[in-house]
DNA sequence: AATTATGTTGACCGATCGTTATAAACAAGG
DNA sequence: CCTTGTTTATAACGATCGGTCAACATAATT
């Protein structure tokens, strides 16, 4: 093996998934993500593959940093709080994000994870996730005593995950921050 | 003007609207919308004006549906029940959609709605009005008292749209029948 | 220095995109 | 019958799509 490649393939992949994520899978060409990679169609397809494995190891990465996030908040040992500070979170990313990409996991659930298994897949799982840490987080805090036990922790983290979605959704030209906010707060609302 | 034209317009507006639908604006070609509606190029353009026009016809046309079901709900005259028959009404509906093609105005928000003022308008509109049916339901709900008051209409009547909004995105492949079904008991606890 | 193996480059492929144009078939009013 | 306006059907448009490929450049090996 002669020698190493010319670019960074880690930082291509993260301007990869930056198209992918402003434009989705279908309306993201490849010309986009050549100009956004900075890179030529044969590297593209040499160290890729091509676009549908470049959008999967893309989405791969996005759903690690969603793991990151995760484990860090879990890693408080507050449930409460770490659930309250995840939706707080989730908003000032919505918010902040001007050209409203929202959340790249949720985007693909409704544009191409119905079509392709393997997509699918990701994509289940990274939300299983979430709802698994409110899960765990309500388990804990009820043990606790940091949330009263009126209330079940399976159903209500369906319903804390429903709640993280609908911001994410709701925060591409819907609804303006007052208004997640407002949805966030009933999700805190809900564990009290 | 020598004569009508041979085609139903109307039901031709209503397979467009289950093509874009199905596929999305993207993904749905000319070919597919020609073939879905029984009719050629020149009188696709003759009479919609484009892929464009078109769209916004059938999008209107779903919003039309979605004002109908609202309107019947709001004649009920029991917003508590109305309410709770909307959740059930929009969980049957997702489960017995087989091919996952969830809520056309939602997954229009996601895909184009960022991108055309008017499309987006017709999206956020939509949704609005559901919010405001949920808050008009509470009001009467709580002034009757069929309804607690210790909740404000307006944080719940936004919560309750976010777990509609929820569903139908969950129910496009990430949650089955069960789940989506503790989702809507969880909106029903919301305002008991 | 020659060889070999890999990465880069950009032209090129057939297919499909949305749209327009053209011409024939057709049915009403004059 | 002839005009008029519409529907059909088909061809073609330029643009763009994702993907391929042969020529070239480069660096390690021989």
């Amino acid at each position: 093996m002669p020698w190493e490649k010319s670019f960074d393939e880690e930082s291509a992949l993260e301007k990869a998934m930056q198209v992918f994520w402003e434009k989705g899978f279908e309306s993201a060409s490849i010309a986009d993500l050549l100009a956004g990679m900075g890179l030529n169609r044969g590297s593209l397809y040499n160290a890729f593959g091509g676009k549908q494995p470049l959008f999967v190891k893309a989405l791969l990465k996005y759903d690690q940093e969603r793991q990151t996030l995760l484990a860090k908040l879990e890693a408080l040992d507050n449930p409460k709080k770490a659930i309250a500070t995840f939706f707080d979170t989730i908003v000032a990313l919505t918010v902040a994000d001007q050209d409203h990409k929202g959340c790249f996991l949720i985007n693909t659930a409704l544009e191409i994870a119905t079509h392709d298994e393997q997509v699918n897949k990701i994509v289940r799982n990274g939300l299983r996730e979430i709802e698994a840490f409110f899960r765990r987080g309500i388990e804990v805090g009820q043990a606790r005593g940091d949330m009263p036990k009126k209330f079940d922790p399976e159903a209500t983290a369906k319903a804390l995950l429903a709640l993280i979605v609908a911001i994410r959704v709701l925060g591409r030209g819907v609804f303006a921050e007052a208004a997640l906010r407002t949805i966030a707060d009933e999700a805190k609302r809900l564990i009290s």
